[in-house]
DNA sequence: TGTATCAACATTGTTGACAACTTTTCGTTT
DNA sequence: AAACGAAAAGTTGTCAACAATGTTGATACA
C-alpha cells in the first residue's frame, strides 16, 4: 500500500475499516490520496459511471487543490485501472472491455478463495464482529431498498474479508479489483441485478467462523463465479478503431 | 506500436549507482512506465540497494527527461512500495521493516500457491516450455556463479509462474511483490544466501506440468516458507522515532 | 575539542505561463 | 441542407522560475 510519509498530516481518514463514504471533514492538508480515495469511492457507488470525462479543471475546483495534485491522482488511479488517461485528451472513468471484465475476474476467482481460506485458519474475533456487523447493514440496505448503499456494501464485504487478514497488501490488491468488478458491474450487469446474491456473504462468513477453510474457499468461488455468470459479457464490444470490424470489413 | 526511430538517444552519463546499463534499446519516447521499468529492474538485480537516495537531478540526467516525468515515476513506484517518498527530502529506495517484509512474504504465501494450482490446472504448452527454458537459464546461471543473473532470474521465476496464468493482473501483483522481496532479501539474506534453493523450482514445473494442483500449490507454499525461513528477520529493527526502544526507556 | 548558531548551498515542492493538441463553432461551398 | 474547412475556444502537456525546506560548512563560543 505504500503509505508515504507526507509531510505531517494530522487526521487523514486513511481509515481502514470504513471506506470513506461520502461527506467526510476535509483533511487540513489535501493530497493525492484523498483525492484518489474519493474517486475510488464514488466509483464503488456508482457515482462516477464508466467514461465518464474527469476535467482536471473540475477536479481542481472541486477539491479546491492546483492541477498537479489532480494530475497526480488521476496518474495513480490510471496505474491501476481505475481511470484511463488517454495523451491530449484526458482522463476518463475506465470502461473496461469484455476481455478486461474477464481478466478481473479471473484474478478474484484465484485470489480471494485464497484469501477466504487464509482467513477461516485464522481470524481475530473483532474482525470476525465485524463481519458480521456488515452484513447486518447489507440485510438493512436490502430491507430499505437503498440501492447504492447495497452496491458499495457489496462491495466492501470483500475488501473488508481481505483485510480480516490483517495483511494490507492482500486488502489494497482486492480493493482494487473490487473497484473495477464495480465499474463491469455498471457496465455488463444484467437486467435482473443480483450483484451479490442475498445469502451467500452470510453462508461463507459462516464457514469462516467454523474455520472451514475449504468450504469457505469454494463459497468465494462460487460467489465471485455467479457474479461473474449474471454478467452480460457475450460479445467482446469493440473499443477503438475496430470499425472495420462492425462494418464486418477486413 | 513502434512508430519511427529517431536517433537522438541522448547519452547516458552513468552515475556511480549506474540505473542505466544502456543494455537496452531506449524507446523514442520515453515516459514514466519506462523510467518505472527500469527501477524495477535494477532492483530485481540488486544493482540499487535499499535506502538509495534517487535524486530527482541525477535521474533526469540518467534518462534524459525532465523533471516532471521521473516525479511521475517516483509516485508510481512510491504507491507500490519499491520506493519511499519523503516530504521535502525526496525519494528513497525503500527499505522495508521487518513487519513489512513479514506482510510481503505473508501476502505471498496466500497469493502464490493459488496462482500455481490455477497454472497447474490449465497451462498452455508454449508457457510450460518457458518455464522450462528459465530454470535451464536458472542453472546455467548457478553453473558460473554469476551471482546477480541468479538473483534476478530466481526473482523472475515467480513472476513467470503467475504470467503462465495468462492473467496480465495476476502477473502485475506478483512482479510487484516480487520486486519487493528482491529488497527484503538484500536487507535481511542471511550469510548463507540460498535465495531460491536449488531444485525447487523445478519440483515445482514438474508438479504444474504433470497437472498435480494440489502439490503444486503446496510446493509453492513450502518454497516461500523456505525462503522466508532463510532471513533473519528477528530483531525488529528501528524504523522512526524507536529510539527509546533501543535504550530501553519508555 | 566539542557544541551551538547561522549563513550559503542544494534539493524538492509549487505555481503560472506557454506550447501542443483537441473539440467546437461558424461560415462557405456544393 | 449536408459536408467541408478554417478560425476560435478549451483542455492537456511541458517547462522554467520561484518558494519552501533540508543540508552542509564555517565560525564563534564554552
Amino acid at each position: 500500500m505504500a503509505e508515504r510519509k507526507r509531510g505531517f498530516r494530522k487526521s487523514v481518514p486513511t481509515d481502514s475499516t470504513s471506506i470513506e463514504t461520502a461527506n467526510k471533514a476535509l483533511p487540513d492538508r489535501i493530497d493525492e490520496t484523498y483525492i484518489v480515495e474519493r474517486i475510488y469511492s464514488a466509483v464503488m457507488e456508482h457515482r462516477l459511471p464508466p467514461a465518464q470525462k474527469l476535467s482536471e479543471l473540475k477536479l481542481c475546483e472541486a477539491f479546491g487543490v492546483g492541477r498537479m495534485r489532480v494530475r497526480r491522482a488521476l496518474l495513480l488511479l490510471s496505474d491501476q485501472g481505475i481511470v484511463e488517461l488517454e495523451a491530449n485528451r484526458g482522463a476518463f472513468v475506465a470502461s473496461p472491455s469484455p476481455k478486461e471484465a474477464n481478466e478481473v475476474f479471473d484474478a478474484r476467482m484465484v485470489l480471494e478463495p485464497a484469501i477466504a481460506r487464509r482467513v477461516a485458519i485464522e481470524i481475530p474475533p473483532e474482525c470476525l464482529a465485524m463481519l458480521r456487523r456488515h452484513i447486518s447493514l447489507e440485510g438493512e440496505a436490502r430491507e430499505s431498498s437503498s440501492g447504492a448503499d447495497l452496491i458499495r456494501l457489496s462491495g466492501e464485504f470483500h475488501v473488508k474479508v481481505a483485510l480480516a487478514s490483517g495483511n494490507l497488501i492482500l486488502r489494497r490488491v482486492i480493493r482494487e479489483l473490487v473497484t473495477r468488478s464495480s465499474l463491469i458491474v455498471g457496465l455488463f450487469g444484467a437486467s435482473n441485478h443480483m450483484d451479490c446474491p442475498d445469502g451467500e456473504h452470510s453462508d461463507l462468513l459462516g464457514a469462516i467462523e467454523r474455520g472451514d477453510a475449504d468450504t469457505a474457499a469454494s463459497l468465494m468461488f462460487e460467489h465471485l463465479r455467479k457474479i461473474k455468470d449474471g454478467l452480460e459479457l457475450a460479445p467482446p464490444r469493440p473499443k477503438e478503431g475496430d470499425l472495420k470490424d462492425i462494418l464486418g470489413l477486413r
